[in-house]
Order: C-alpha cells, then sequence, then structure tokens
DNA sequence: TCGTATACGATACGATCGTATACAGGGGCA
DNA sequence: TGCCCCTGTATACGATCGTATCGTATACGA
C-alpha cells in the first residue's frame, strides 16, 4: 500500500502536470490561446486552477512549457528526416511528418494556432521547422538531387509553407472536401500531387 | 453653412463606422479576435464604444461586417483574374494579388487572422479563395496549358496555400528573411521560384 | 419652428478573466 | 512523534471583458 501509494502520487503528480500541458495543448489549439481560460484548461484536465500557478507560474508560463513540448517533438523529427538520403528523401520526410502528424495531431494544430500570434516561442517553432527543410534541401543539393540553379533558401520556405497548409485547412477541410486535411486518402493524393509538382510542375511553360 | 454642415455631418457618420470597421479590422489582423477588445478598437477608431453596439449591434456583427467587406475585395480579386488569359495568366494573377495585398496589407493580414478561427465568415472566405484558384485552373485546362493527368482540385487548394502562406510566415519574416514577404525583392524572388515550381519543379526525378 | 428620429458619448452592470491567498493531506527526515 | 516541504484544492480579489442604458445633440420633415 504504501509503495503502490508512492507510486500512484508519483504518477499521478506527473500526470497533472501533464494532463494540464496536454489540455493547454489542445484549447491553445481548437480556440487560440487568449479564448481559451484557465478554468477551462483546468477543467478538462481534471484538475484545480491553482496548479497552473504552482507548475507554470501563470498561463504564459504553461504555453512556454507547451512550447518547449513541441518544439522537441519537431527536433526529433528533424533529426530522423536527416537519416533518410536517396531518392526517395522527400518521400520518406514525407512519411515521417505523416505519421507524426497522425500519431501527434493536437501538436501540429497547436503549432498552427502558435503562429497566428508572435511570441518568443511561435517564432522559434518556424525557425526549427525551416531548419528542417534548409536541412533537407542542402541534404539534397549534396546527393546531387537538385535541379541546376534552385534558389534553395526559397526552396525551404516553399516546403514550410507546404507543410503547414494543410495543417492551416485542417479546420475548413470537411465542408470543402468531405474529409480531414490527414485522412489517409487525402495524403495520397496530396503526396502524388506534390511529389509531381517539386520533381515536375503541373503546368506548361 | 447648413450644405456643408450637413455633407460634414454625413461624412462623419460614414467615416465613424467605416473608422469602426477599418480599426477593427487592424487589431483583429494583428492580434486576433479575442484579444483584441471593443474598447481598444473604438479608441484606434477615435469614437466611443457604444458606437460597435449601435451600428453593428455586437462586437460579433463588426466581425461579420468586417468579413463581407473583405469578401468583396476577393471577389474583386477573382473577376480580375478572371479577365487574364495565355501563357503569363499565372504572372498577371500574381500581379493583381501582390498589387492588391500592397494596397490592402490588412486586409490579407485579417484573412490570416480569420481562418484562425472557424466561423461562416472565414469559412466563406476560404470558399472564396478556393473559387478562385479553380477557376484558375480550369482556364488554364481550357487553354490547354495544364500538363497531362493534373489533379485540378489538389492544383487549386496547392495555389491557395501559397498564396496564403506568405501572409503566415509574415509576422515572422523580419527576423527569418530579414524583410517583409511583401518587400519587392523578396516578392520578386518567390515569384521566379514559384514559376519554375509549377512548370518545372525543383528536384530531379 | 417645432417634433421626432437618429447619432453619439458617458457610464453602469454582470460576467469572466488571470492571479493571489489560505488551508488540507501525506511522505521524508530528525 | 513532530516538523517541514511539496502537491493539491477551494475560494477570494481586482481588473477587464462585452453589453445595456440613459442623457444629449443634431438633422430632417411637417
Amino acid at each position: 500500500m504504501p509503495q503502490s501509494a508512492t507510486k500512484t502520487a508519483a504518477t499521478t503528480q506527473l500526470n497533472r502536470r501533464q494532463r494540464l500541458i496536454l489540455a493547454g495543448r489542445h484549447l491553445f489549439a481548437a480556440k487560440g490561446y487568449s479564448a481559451a481560460g484557465v478554468r477551462e484548461i483546468a477543467a478538462e484536465a481534471g484538475v484545480s486552477i491553482g496548479l497552473i500557478r504552482t507548475h507554470f507560474g501563470s498561463k504564459a508560463g504553461l504555453r512556454e512549457e507547451i512550447d518547449r513540448q513541441v518544439i522537441a517533438q519537431i527536433e526529433d523529427l528533424c533529426s530522423r528526416a536527416s537519416e533518410h538520403l536517396g531518392t526517395e528523401a522527400l518521400d520518406l520526410l514525407v512519411e515521417d511528418a505523416v505519421e507524426w502528424v497522425e500519431r501527434e495531431r493536437d501538436a501540429l494544430l497547436y503549432v498552427r494556432a502558435a503562429l497566428m500570434e508572435k511570441t518568443p516561442g511561435s517564432q522559434a517553432l518556424l525557425r526549427q521547422l525551416l531548419e528542417i527543410m534548409r536541412r533537407f534541401v542542402a541534404l539534397n543539393r549534396e546527393r546531387d538531387l537538385l535541379q541546376d540553379d534552385v534558389d534553395e533558401e526559397w526552396a525551404a520556405t516553399f516546403l514550410v509553407i507546404d507543410f503547414l497548409g494543410p495543417a492551416v485547412l485542417e479546420p475548413f477541410s470537411e465542408e470543402e472536401f468531405g474529409m480531414s486535411m490527414y485522412h489517409r486518402e487525402m495524403v495520397k493524393r496530396r503526396s502524388a500531387f506534390m511529389n509531381r509538382v517539386v520533381t515536375r510542375g503541373f503546368m506548361k511553360s
């Protein structure tokens, strides 16, 4: 009983804090930082309001912690993406990203919401994404997979935009396209189209 | 005196209302709908708070009116884009859009902010953008400017994403790229890159 | 010229915001 | 056992939110 109580207590402590983070991430992503209230977050996490102050100092502190965790996730994605080489690197990066998005949809939607507000955290998030794409472009140049005279900085920016694009459109996707942007069929079509665009384009010159 | 007084009064009336709309558009775009308060909006417009209720019923009513005006502007852009034909149609559409963005930057940043929140207005805004791009794609197909076997729905979505992309990145642009996304040099480089991408891509297959 | 409708501002109201404070339970250490 | 710190809850506080109300000034039609 004492041991299991200790364990339970520790678990609960971790859970309380982490549940606040998850609830905050979810609500910030869904309604935006200003519109999501601390009482609502605490209620969704199933804890009392005071815990936000205890663990994070303030609502802003909670956001900073969420930023840190999401940035860490993207760093992970980045390091795994760097392992991909060869012709199918883009496919694999897309697959990795898609797998992450499926597993951590709230995290992506949080990135989407975070970018709406310019904070140190959101700036860092964007920089992280740019860094991933710059490395990806550089890697492909080294492997001689880039066409000649490509504006590499814009190529990286282009990739960031088209990574975030579906997230931006996601809340409207059901009504405009009849399914989620991250529905398997949607991802497949999009992946095929983007693959075509980056290698051949879609318009005659 | 009476005539000029009448004129002034009428002008003032129009100004008051329109100034509220412009101030609201600016603040909603800059801080988001929830974070922008009615007192702040009234102060920026140089009128008293009560006028928001008088003219629009509520804060939400003000947003609806802003939505209407912005949608109307985009419709204008749409009808003008439809006039462009021939090989340089994309260039002209881009030029039109760029000119509009330069003239009405707040309107674009408002679109950006509006898309963060799912409302009837934001859904209509997105649909409008999609419609523009669908027509553009269809027009190019009719003119035989599309490559074979292009997924036209995704092509239109792609164009929407890459139209909104710079707006999404704009608040971070100064720090990441050293200048605004809508700086002339930036637009030129971006335009060149996008032109290349849609016709040739940038990666070897 | 007067009556009325509208335009407008000042202020009050209730709700909700984020934060601060007071207090309760339960391990770890003397 | 007694003290203490840590985690946690409940509640209070001041500020600010959006909205409602009231008084006044101004323009227009009879």
